[in-house]
DNA sequence: GTTCTGTACTTGACGCGTCAAGCATAGCCA
DNA sequence: TGGCTATGCTTGACGCGTCAAGTACAGAAC
């Protein structure tokens, strides 16, 4: 196993530091203008996009959480007032997420901002042809990551998921 | 200002999930096997490219962290007997990070299991085309971030780096 | 030399998310 | 019914990196 060619070297070295600086400035314009975290953003916009409810785990699968990530965001956004938890009458060890009014206002002003930099920051001047292939091998990487999960989307009550382990320093 | 459209949208979220499941798992494995962070390897690589030493400001720059940050993970490594920290004789502000024996072979060691992950995760079996669109956009993105920093790459003892700035919550 | 401004690094306080343990409920099987 | 195991969520302890203030030195202007 030799060590990666010029352009594989180039390509992964690229990704790392484009998303590094790219989610530095998205998270810092949200903080500044909106006063959410980007994390806070992206459990907004999953809920928004679910309809406005959705379960603990589904939200951690989502954004890419653990459990406890999860119960601590939707912990602040409830003291902000932008989420109530309200539990699955079907499911006595569930609670659902739910996106409330002044949420769904936020969310939306939050939206904005978060397109713009996007399209400022990263889509800007890219042709369709180079998104297809990010798309593409971006795309394959999630694909596979949920060969080890369940399959993660719909609305009703009942559903499970899995989560991945770490390791812990000593 | 719409929204994206689905390819544009498809590609961004495809990118954070993907990178959020990479290096959760890259970091995962180099903590299992060698005991490492992902970013305190990406800190010995940074400095094995670079000859075996670096400024602390050019570190900071290389893996997009605050200086702060640096100062902290350096800590860490010198701890393990990793790095040495050496004043820089040209300017008495100034501290090179020094890759000691043992560190440049952890740090080799780390790499294969690093690659190994690259590849696995991340390459394999991704055409040299998409490879190239990546770059592409990816270093652009990388470029037009440098466009508001120092040029940030020579070994000489004397040269300025610019960091970025945050918000704080409340 | 003195002063003044800017850069390099460190550090205390803190925010964020992880881990692992704990509790409650679900669902199976005898 | 009574265990037994698995899942869903929460929480205390903690690791990591940020911020902002502080210290030390550099370099220019006078």
């Amino acid at each position: 196993m030799p060590g990666l060619s010029a352009a594989e070297g180039a390509a992964w070295a690229s990704v790392l530091r484009a998303h590094a600086l790219l989610t530095r400035q998205l998270d810092a314009d949200l903080r500044a203008v909106i006063g959410l975290t980007l994390s806070e953003f992206e459990v907004l916009l999953h809920l928004s996009w679910a309809g406005g409810e959705r379960r603990m785990a589904q939200l951690a699968d989502d954004v890419v959480l653990t459990g406890g990530g999860v119960t601590r965001i939707v912990g602040r956004l409830e003291r902000l007032g932008l989420i109530d938890r309200r539990s699955c009458p079907k499911d006595g060890r569930g609670i659902f997420a739910v996106l409330t009014e002044k949420g769904r206002k936020k969310q939306q002003a939050a939206h904005r901002i978060h397109l713009e930099g996007i399209r400022r920051l990263f889509l800007d001047g890219v042709p369709e042809r180079d998104l297809a292939a990010i798309s593409r091998v971006f795309g394959g990487i999630v694909q596979r990551g949920r060969d080890g999960n369940g399959p993660g989307a719909d609305g009703a009550c009942g559903d499970r998921t899995v989560r991945a382990g770490d390791r812990r320093r000593r």
